[in-house]
DNA sequence: GCATTTCACCTTGCATGCAAGCTGGAATGG
DNA sequence: CCATTCCAGCTTGCATGCAAGGTGAAATGC
């Protein structure tokens, strides 16, 4: 099990010579995370971001391997940036770095997302314990917020619109932790989520219909508007609990071909 | 605030020159996190372990700057592995890079530690739930360890050796994220554990005596032991929000002064 | 004496160069 | 035909070289 390769074997990378190298040097990302944190932070935060996106998007898919020669090419620069690129996506499991081999995009496997899971569970009731301890302050526009995302996952829902759903999802989520003021909590998932959207991404029209994501949204968010602390807290809980039951055993079935 | 320097300027390393890389090459570290994870994993893990240590036991304190070139000299290695390992610091929050400027080893604010706290208390209680989740496994051993270590606090608490405390205390904690199973919690805590750890230990003497840790800690192992997965959260919350409210407030006392 | 300008130095960021080591396959012996 | 040995090449890890860009202080003008 150690010295065998991935079904995928070397492939080229999908893009033409010095794309990030460039679109880093104008200021704009090919497609960086939503919130634009700062505006060309260097090479190596252009390569990370490329290529975390990159397996995130499948575009690079799991077991695929490369040397950071090639990619360092194909991205129009040396190879330093990459390799501290790539440490940054080992230590966030990304990617695995074997010593003299190459680099290789790790697969997701059914235990990887119930670690994942039960990290989002704990950091997200967090998330929603702060927003409901403090539901006095200025966080109304979050609340708005929270409480449009679920109007329209319900309204998603009505209509069978998935992907609408996914992104009202999505949103949600993001605000329940930008919206809560911990900034470790906020990038603690951040390196987790975007792994289960790939998961959920992938498993989206695999999994029964989300009827009761709406009403436990709603129940979040009740939760949080009144200041219940511990109620805000258990109910993002039991809503994730909820999600990765649904999830897991998809994932077991097709047993991780393509993760 | 921006362009002023802390309290401390400049000041050397107090260390002999190449200190780490000859210890790193006979294959020991100068003192290494407590589960020495692989021999010698290169000259940046060891800058990292190396840095990583000096600012948790203040040899490097808040507001300490330097070059990475003074840094690499002092630790016989050249910048690049120090320039990688600071990229790691500067992520987990130890350091903040000056983009033309230096390092510089950053203080702990009040601020700072109820981010921790709140990731600790989310985090510890995901573990102890966890452990709780399989009472029946094979984790005798690690019910044994929390329990030694709780008598122990009891003991040392009877004494008044808050030093014997304070090691129970961190054993018990290991033993929870360390027999729960999920490596993501389990480096997660570690990444922020460091940093209460170092205010913790600076405030260990001035808080009131932690008569009630025991029992706390009890409550836990209880709960873990009879499979209680709700109780077994919530004690270890309980736990962690008690110890924050007493830590906090003394924080704010001394006003971060050296931190 | 104070504000302003300038300039040399120091710092990081990245490219490149160099060495050690493992891999995989080819060549060889049985 | 199979096992064994050897070797060449490719890989990462680290050192060094180079350039861009601020910083801070000294020098200068008012």
């Amino acid at each position: 099990m150690s010295g065998r390769k991935g079904a995928a074997t070397k492939r080229q990378v999908a893009t033409q010579t010095g794309k990030v190298a460039r679109a880093a040097a104008e200021g704009r990302m090919p497609s960086g995370s939503p919130e634009s944190e700062q505006a060309s932070e260097g090479r190596v935060e252009a390569a990370y971001r490329y290529l975390r996106n990159a397996i995130l998007s499948n575009d690079l898919p799991a077991g695929f391997q490369a040397a950071e020669n090639e990619i360092a090419t194909q991205l129009g620069m040396s190879r330093t940036p990459v390799h501290e690129a790539m440490a940054r996506l080992q230590e966030e499991g990304f990617v695995q770095i074997l010593p003299r081999k190459g680099i290789l995009v790790r697969a997701l496997t059914p235990a990887d997302l119930l670690e994942i899971y039960d990290v989002l569970i704990a950091l997200e009731g967090a998330a929603a314990e702060l927003l409901a301890a403090e539901a006095d302050r200025a966080l109304s526009s979050t609340l708005a917020e929270l409480q449009a995302s679920t109007d329209a996952m319900a309204s998603a829902l009505r209509t069978d619109d998935l992907d609408a759903w996914r992104v009202a999802d999505e949103r949600f989520h993001d605000m329940l932790v930008a919206g809560c003021g911990n900034s470790r909590i906020k990038r603690m998932i951040a390196t987790v989520a975007g792994q289960s959207h790939r998961a959920r991404r992938l498993t989206l029209h695999l999994r029964p219909a989300p009827i009761n994501s709406a009403t436990e949204h709603q129940a979040i968010v009740d939760a949080i508007r009144s200041g219940d602390v511990a109620a805000a807290g258990e109910a993002a809980r039991a809503h994730r609990r909820h999600a990765r039951s649904q999830l897991v055993p998809i994932l077991k079935r097709i047993n991780f071909r393509q993760l």
